[in-house]
DNA sequence: CGGCATCCGGGAAGATACTG
DNA sequence: CAGTATCTTCCCGGATGCCG
């Protein structure tokens, strides 16, 4: 069986379509597929090289990753760079539309966090922990607040800044924050949304500077109440 | 079920997860799965049978239905429920959580409509139509209207209500409403988003009662420019 | 007719190995 | 490091058929 097969895939056109009108629906066409909103996330606070990708999205696959960065690349999302020489690697990064798509992360973990299968304890990038504080946010309990608070997470560095409510996050050296948090990422989401004492985590989660500010920065981020897991 | 049928399918779930403590992931973990969320959307404004959904998703099959409306059921966004004896019918209902994710499919469709690949004229369920006035009003445009909006679309009818810059629309009698538009999805659809004059549409779309309403209505849902094409 | 179960073909995803 | 090649497994989509 495996000739006579003219499957002509060289010209494989009737790419799966919803064929629908409808914006979610076309938004699933161009990011429905499995991995691809993920792939998204992890650029999302900046380019990546395919290794980086690789090891932050734990459970892909060289073959897929491929297929789905041809993907979004194709459709416009992601464009591939090579950096300039000394280092001449290849980066990937998301287009200006691209960036406009965090919102989608925002709703979609926001609804989610309310799920009774949700599990907190599991693996979490360093990304989608940051971008986590950007959704999350209580304006409320931030209101008045002014400070710059650093993290170190393996060799990955990133900067929140806190400004009356609002808070932004990128990546950026950690230096002159009024305190700065060092340690993998899952120890610092034990911190803000396992609702872990930081003394019960010293050891695995290092805290420098401010730490008033540290206590405070871990209570900024409530967590939507669960639906009750019976149907 | 009634023949104790202990096939192997029943219980060694090893569901296919991403493992990722983002709440992003989870949400793909529950309504990633290919017409996953198209069937929420289509449950969005109320209640629907099996048939219906199998109607207004053309394209997918009753086996793959079958097993989504399973799937969002075991994760709490779906309920069933049997309508009183006269039309004792089955139909599948969004819980309230389930009505919460209505800002992922604004998001989406947000996001989407900037896409060049979008083609608004492909098909167009009723749903997703009206879901879209709720995503894509601009309430400068509106404000200052009070006005309530009737469409019947095949045998179903609908109602919006226009409050100084809000909006809402839910399934309802068009009787008494300022204005009634009767016509295809599709149609409305051209004359709100494709910029076809009401004139050219009649015939195929039928506008009846304060015919000035009408036309500013079709105005009042600005499509976002798209991204320039090539990459 | 509504709500499934079953069988089948094709294709996407997953795992592993290999190459420039 | 950045992918390709290959193989297997699983999911999707279509058709058919059962059963209330």
């Amino acid at each position: 069986m495996k000739s006579e097969k003219i499957t002509n895939k060289t010209l494989p056109a009737a790419k799966r379509s919803y064929d629908d009108a409808c914006g979610a629906a076309h938004a699933l066409d161009l990011v429905g597929e499995r991995w691809a909103l993920l792939v998204m996330r992890e650029l999302m606070l900046g380019p990546k090289r395919f290794s980086d990708l690789r090891a932050d999205l734990p459970g892909i696959s060289a073959n897929v990753l491929t297929q789905r960065l041809e993907g979004l690349e194709a459709a416009g999302i992601v464009v591939r760079k090579r950096l300039p020489p000394p280092a001449s690697s290849q980066v990937y990064e998301l287009t200006p539309w691209g960036y406009e798509s965090e919102p989608i992360f925002q709703t979609l973990g926001r609804w989610a966090a309310r799920s009774p299968a949700h599990d907190p304890s599991l693996p979490l990038s360093a990304v989608s922990l940051f971008l986590s504080f950007r959704t999350m946010i209580d304006p409320e309990r931030a209101r008045g607040l002014q400070a710059r608070v650093g993290f170190r997470v393996g060799d990955e560095t990133f900067v929140a800044v806190l400004d009356d409510g609002a808070i932004t996050v990128d990546r950026g050296d950690p230096v002159g924050a009024d305190v700065v948090f060092a340690g993998p990422a899952r120890m610092i989401a034990a911190a803000v949304y396992g609702g872990q004492p930081l003394d019960a985590l010293a050891g695995a989660l290092s805290v420098e500077g401010d730490r008033a500010l540290a206590e405070r920065f871990v209570t900024l981020f409530p967590l939507p109440p669960k639906v009750e897991p019976a149907g």
